[in-house]
DNA sequence: TTTATCACTATACTTTAGTATATCACTATA
DNA sequence: TATAGTGATATACTAAAGTATAGTGATAAA
């Protein structure tokens, strides 16, 4: 099994620092992904109103996407044994504290952009 | 042109808050923009140096996302008319800036990681 | 009886991302 | 004269990501 190595470790360490940061980013990137989050932000959603908050995603895609969500322990899926049945998708602990993540991105983004437009 | 939308009005609108994350998300994506960030990190790098750095990287991915990261104001690109010509790739102010982004994103991930193992 | 809802899955397809390999014009060194 | 280094570009390809469209089985309402 691989050492767990210290948050100093992998920041002084290149190699250690790309992949760290790969890992987080397979979390979030992709084209679905963050709106998906966006949607269950705010509480618990079934598949349909997930569905409904994201017009133009097909169910295959969702279908998909919060399957590897959960899988990477971002999403909590809960059935319950109603007729039909009725799946509902929650963020897990620390799939709410990504949202750190990315506020800290947005911060960063709006200061780029000023920079930008001041240079142009 | 686009209003200027604060932080506040950014965090508070679900459709603004996807869009940008995705802005500052497309600068970091895909497999070669964080290795390249990564390598001119620590100074000015030339193009066969980064070369030399990310060993696998083909010339042609190279060039490619070298561009993509001057046109979205992350890197700084310098000729300077030696024989042969030699051309400086560096951060700039914002670019440098960006490594707040990466560190949150490695301090989210080394967190998930052992919230996911106590779980299993 | 037809239609709709629920949470999906299957198959086939297109689009985008990335790879492989060769080449450019120039110059300095062996 | 041949080779290597400079910073790339061209063409053709494969692999990964995403789309389009139809369909599943159980149930319940119109």
């Amino acid at each position: 099994m691989k050492k767990q190595l210290s948050l100093k470790e992998i920041k002084s360490c290149p190699v250690e620092y790309v992949l760290n940061i790969n890992d987080t980013l397979n979390v979030i990137s992709g084209k679905w992904k963050l709106p998906i989050i966006g949607s269950v932000l705010f509480g618990k959603k079934r598949f349909t109103d997930i569905q409904r908050n994201i017009s133009k995603i097909t169910p295959r895609m969702l279908s998909k996407e919060l399957k590897e969500l959960e899988l990477n322990g971002v999403l909590i899926r809960t059935v319950y044994e109603t007729t039909p049945v009725s799946v509902e998708y929650e963020l897990s602990q620390s799939g709410k504290l990504i949202t750190e993540v990315l506020d800290k991105m947005i911060e960063w983004g709006v200061e780029h952009r000023k920079s930008v437009l001041k240079k142009s």
